[in-house]
RNA sequence: GCCGGCGUGGCGGAAUUGGUAGACGCAGUGGACUCAAAAUCCACCGGUAGCAAUACCUUUCCGGUUCAAGUCCGGACGCCGGUACCA
């Protein structure tokens, strides 16, 4: 019978579909595994990188399945966005409509690559069910004063009167109407996710289960930094400002001060001067340029003097006060003590606007010219009381005696700013907010959930503020007086959905809290999570944020969202990204036309390991198609032998037998060894090894009823091992062979400790470090005896003749490493 | 600029973590089967010299440590990813 992907595929599908062959339960008899590669966006198609994100992660679940495990991997769409607003500009289409279109298609590209999920947990994030809880917990953030309004800038169009993201922005002009675009500042909703920067980047040392790269990016993300808040008072003026410095040590070398254009003291500072219309000037057009070219890499540093001085409150020494692009209000205190000296972006700026530099640290006193900011440690000079002190010794020092005077207090800062989540848009979670005129800021109450997005927003609006021009959803009664009052109109950035989807899986029909606490801590942490690397810092660092969020407010008890992290490469084609504006997408449908689900899944798994980048190779892919043929066809071939039930006596078996047992058990152990640790592509070639040496053995020779049993063995530790990989294959094969249980079911082939035993051992012979012999020397040969045995091979002889022997190291059973002198 | 990662045949990639460089697959070459082709099966397949045995070279480049380096250390070059000028 020949191999016939397409009616074996359908076959097993429709079996696994009709049964539910992959629910499950939460079971205390057995350990649990939850397998979860990140969900996708529906937007359209699926395309190769899903295809391989899944084929992996499937191929855990199924492994982790067979391994004896109870196994959760479930399925669902990440379905709020802004493409299915563009798609609703563009095409006229209704973003419901065009978000559950796109999902109905590639559910159906996701069933015919036969991948197990339990499909009664499937979650859609745009549906109320799922988030009226989103809805909730936010309720519960406001309360705990972990949701608050504050202003904040954002790309702005004047022309098209909206907001836009940083992706909508190209070369600061908007990528509708290609207008200039400035900032705006306008009331926004934050998460407070600085109250957890300190415990975010802590739990970073028990995540042992991600990737070193992924923590330190969230760790650098984060950017934990000690310093001190230092006031300096303005002259003529009973005003001070206050500075940040990382760098106290070098507070004697200041000669100027920076404070961001958006500063409040700014227009009380330049008040009266005669650069009052500069800095007016200056400080407009900041405001005119986009958020994105004023922070864009390399940007020209540049200010104006405001025409106020400040005190330097541990000289009494009166420096200038600028305004400068680059110092940003969000961070710190918005305010800068400039040391040229000591500190690259200072220099540079000093250099331009031709302000002193003194220099109060130097590694070597003798007169060293500065040609650029030295930013090492030192030795202090002109630092008062502090000179000839060492700068770091001298940064505690100068520190402490800030403290002591009051002029300020040393202080932690993090990189990591609260998270906005406002976004003027309609497709996307409706923020439960009311504001009413009497009553201030109203949350709806918790009976009213969901506050459901109304289906009648105008098309045409969408892109502004939508929201805000359906009446019947903006015009609500206050749930405190009852009197009239408006909604929320914004949504919340889709970020929010897929920050816990991970544990809505767990109990995905739960109506009373939205996470039932004794399934998700029964299923919680994710024991595998699988996903690409772009979402290091923010999908995985808010997902961990909302975790702790939701432990603190009782629905679950463990720390992390997940213990392992798989980071997986992306799919490359002719030595670029596969992506449909540079044409070079290959549609997973044609494949899995063409040589089936198997082979594509199999091909993704062995193209390359998981957390390279994998290039797409039309080829390569028949290779996998002529492997699982190959098996097809040897198990095909053998049936009679296979399914007849011989018995084993391994006194009875002949040399050739044991050769094949002993390769078989040996691809066993390996194949179990690199599938713990994801060496899919490893794991696939073994397998093959062990095909090749099956094509080549003469089946004639197996006349013993032991032999043929060997044989048999071999074929069900074979398939068994397939099913991770090509499980419709296998499956089939399985129950060709005769076996009426599920091949996805049975536990995964064990090795025989004895079959993988060798009796004899290749050492090699290096003279000098070069290979020069190779003997072979039963187990258990002593060093005296490999010695003489590699004295006398021929080719070892030979670069030994007239030489001396300097050393001779043994590697048991592997290595004999000779070093000679002379010539 | 800063941070992180990578560099092995014509190509994708292996290499027991310092111990035979190039497993497995693709492409290629030769053969078997066939009227022929496809499919399939078998063999070869880094470079140079040689009929051959063999010798020398070879993991981006230069240097170091070691009996032994693709692997460790120092430097150079190239490529990829992240990026919020972080005081």
């Amino acid at each position: 019978m020949d191999y016939d992907h397409k009616t074996i595929s359908l076959k097993w599908q429709k079996k696994w579909e009709k049964e539910h062959s992959f629910k499950v339960t939460e079971d205390n008899s057995k350990k649990k595994y939850y397998c979860l590669e990140m969900f996708p966006y529906p937007s359209g198609k699926l395309h190769m990188g899903h295809v391989r994100n899944y084929a992996i992660g499937d191929a855990v679940a199924r492994y982790k399945t067979m391994r004896g495990f109870n196994v959760l991997h479930p399925f669902g769409w990440d379905s709020f966005g802004l493409p299915a607003e563009n798609a609703a500009i563009k095409h006229g289409v209704h973003p419901a409509e065009w978000t559950y279109k796109n999902i109905d298609t590639m559910r159906g590209q996701i069933k015919a690559l036969g991948f197990a999920y339990d499909w009664d947990r499937e979650v859609t994030t745009c549906r109320p069910e799922y988030y009226r809880w989103e809805q909730l917990f936010f309720i519960k953030m406001y309360e705990k004063g972990l949701a608050y309004k504050k202003k904040s800038s954002v790309n702005w169009c004047e022309t098209c009167n909206t907001v836009l993201a940083n992706e909508q922005v190209q070369d600061g002009k908007c990528w509708r109407c290609s207008k200039n675009i400035i900032t705006k500042e306008i009331e926004q909703w934050f998460l407070r996710i600085s109250d957890y920067a300190q415990e975010l980047l802590d739990g970073l040392d028990t995540l042992t289960g991600w990737p070193e790269r992924v923590r330190t990016m969230q760790k650098n993300w984060i950017g934990r930094s000690e310093g001190v808040e230092v006031d300096f008072t303005i002259k003529n003026s009973d005003k001070k400002l206050r500075i940040y410095t990382t760098r106290p040590d070098t507070i004697y070398g200041v000669t100027f001060m920076s404070i961001a254009p958006e500063h409040p003291m700014l227009s009380s500072l330049c008040k009266g001067t005669a650069q009052e219309k500069e800095v007016i000037a200056f400080v407009d057009r900041m405001r005119r340029t986009s958020k994105i070219e004023r922070t864009a890499e390399g940007g020209l540093k540049e200010g104006v003097f405001t025409g106020s001085y400040a005190i330097n409150p541990l000289n009494n020494q009166e420096v200038p006060i600028y305004t400068a692009n680059f110092v940003l209000m969000d961070y710190g205190t918005g305010a800068v003590m400039a040391v040229p000296a000591h500190d690259t972006r200072d220099f540079d700026f000093a250099k331009k606007y031709k302000i002193p530099v003194k220099r109060v640290i130097f590694k070597d006193p003798a007169n060293e010219e500065l040609n650029s900011a030295y930013t090492e440690l030192g030795t202090m000079v002109n630092s008062a009381e502090f000179d000839g002190l060492n700068s770091d010794v001298a940064m505690l020092k100068i520190a402490e005696h800030i403290e002591k005077k009051g002029f300020g207090k040393r202080t932690v800062n993090y990189r990591l700013k609260d998270w906005g989540i406002s976004r003027q848009r309609y497709w996307g979670c409706p923020i439960p907010i009311i504001y009413c005129s009497k009553c201030g800021v109203v949350t709806v109450p918790e009976k009213e959930l969901p506050v459901v997005l109304p289906e009648d927003a105008k098309l045409s609006a969408i892109g502004d503020d939508p929201l805000s021009k359906v009446e019947s959803f903006v015009n609500t009664k206050c749930p405190k007086c009852g009197g009239s009052a408006k909604r929320e109109t914004e949504t919340m950035d889709t970020f929010v959905e897929s920050s816990w989807y991970y544990a809505r899986y767990t109990c995905p029909d739960d109506d009373k809290n939205g996470i039932d606490k004794k399934r998700a801590d029964y299923w919680l942490p994710v024991d595998q999570y699988i996903g690409g690397i772009e979402h290091a810092c923010m999908h995985l660092l808010y997902a961990r944020f909302f975790h702790k969020v939701l432990r603190d407010m009782g629905y679950l008890s463990s720390n992390e969202p997940a213990t392992n992290l798989l980071t997986q490469g992306m799919v490359i084609k002719d030595g670029s990204k596969m992506s449909k504006s540079l044409g070079n997408v290959v549609d997973p449908d044609y494949i899995i036309e063409k040589y089936g689900a198997d082979t594509a899944r199999m091909f993704m798994l062995f193209a390359s390991p998981p957390e390279k980048d994998l290039d797409w190779n039309d080829k390569g892919v028949e290779g996998c198609h002529r492997f699982i043929s190959r098996v097809w066809r040897l198990i095909d071939n053998n049936l009679d032998i296979i399914k007849h039930p011989y018995k084993m006596d391994l006194q009875e078996i002949s040399s050739e037998s044991k050769k094949l047992r002993n390769l078989t058990h040996k691809t066993i152990k390996k194949v179990t060894e690199d599938l713990d640790a994801f060496g899919f592509n490893t794991s696939i070639s073994f397998m093959m090894e062990l095909v090749n040496e099956l094509y080549k053995l003469d089946i004639n020779t197996l006349s013993k009823e032991s032999d043929k049993a060997v044989f048999k063995e071999t074929f069900n530790a074979l398939v068994l091992m397939l099913c991770p990989f090509a499980p419709h294959t296998a499956c089939e094969l399985w129950e060709l062979m005769g076996n009426n249980t599920d091949a996805a079911k049975e536990a995964w082939p064990a090795f025989d400790t004895e079959a993988v035993k060798d009796d004899k051992k290749l050492v090699v012979i290096q003279v000098n470090g070069k290979l020069r012999g190779k003997i072979e020397v039963p187990v258990g040969t002593s060093e005296e005896n490999v010695k003489d045995m590699a004295f006398n091979e021929e080719s070892v002889k030979k670069h030994l003749e007239g030489k001396e022997v300097k050393k001779v190291i043994y590697v048991e059973g592997k290595l004999l490493s000779i070093a000679v002198s002379g010539n």
